[in-house]
DNA sequence: GCCAACGTTGGC
DNA sequence: GCCAACGTTGGC
């Protein structure tokens, strides 16, 4: 099993509207590294550290789960849709995505702040400078450190 | 709301 | 296929 950190700004989709709906596409992934690592690397029961960004205290709020194969995101064919792609089409789909399912929220935030702060999470792709992925892998060994910061 | 960092686009 | 211009992300 794999682990995975996903960002999303809460005034768009937050921890407790994935709560609130248990399961949701994650679409809007407009980024080819980001969907690489939706479509090739995640699997069904795969970690997700939900991430809030854009927002007063960003940092990791809760937990879910990859709930789904990998599959077109069906916002890129829909010309009303914020997220359309006149590029994509239905037999060559350019973005996919995977569902994700609520799993828990944390008490607190683990702001960003204290993630950077810890020397032994210097590698991870989050807290270096410049990086935008909004999806990416967690080391099973950061899964659980970041865990025993609650 | 500013702006640094970085990804994408498109002219050549 | 280079790279300048432009757009976006996301912390601050």
């Amino acid at each position: 099993m794999n682990y995975w950190l996903m960002k999303s700004e809460p005034d768009t989709f937050s921890i407790d509207d994935l709560k609130n709906v248990k399961q949701e596409p994650w679409d809007g992934v407009r980024n080819y590294q980001a969907r690489n690592f939706m479509r090739d690397g995640m699997a069904v029961g795969d970690g997700v550290f939900f991430y809030h960004s854009n927002c007063k205290v960003p940092g990791i709020v809760g937990i879910a789960r990859v709930a789904s194969e990998a599959y077109p995101d069906p916002s890129q064919f829909d010309p009303d849709s914020h997220y359309f792609d006149p590029k994509s089409s239905r037999d060559k789909p350019r973005w996919m995505l995977v569902d994700v399912k609520f799993e828990r929220k944390f008490e607190r935030t683990i702001a960003l702040d204290e993630l950077k702060a810890q020397p032994a999470l210097a590698e991870m792709p989050l807290v270096r400078k410049g990086n935008r992925l909004s999806v990416m892998p967690v080391e099973a060994s950061d899964w659980q450190y970041i865990l025993g910061m609650l």
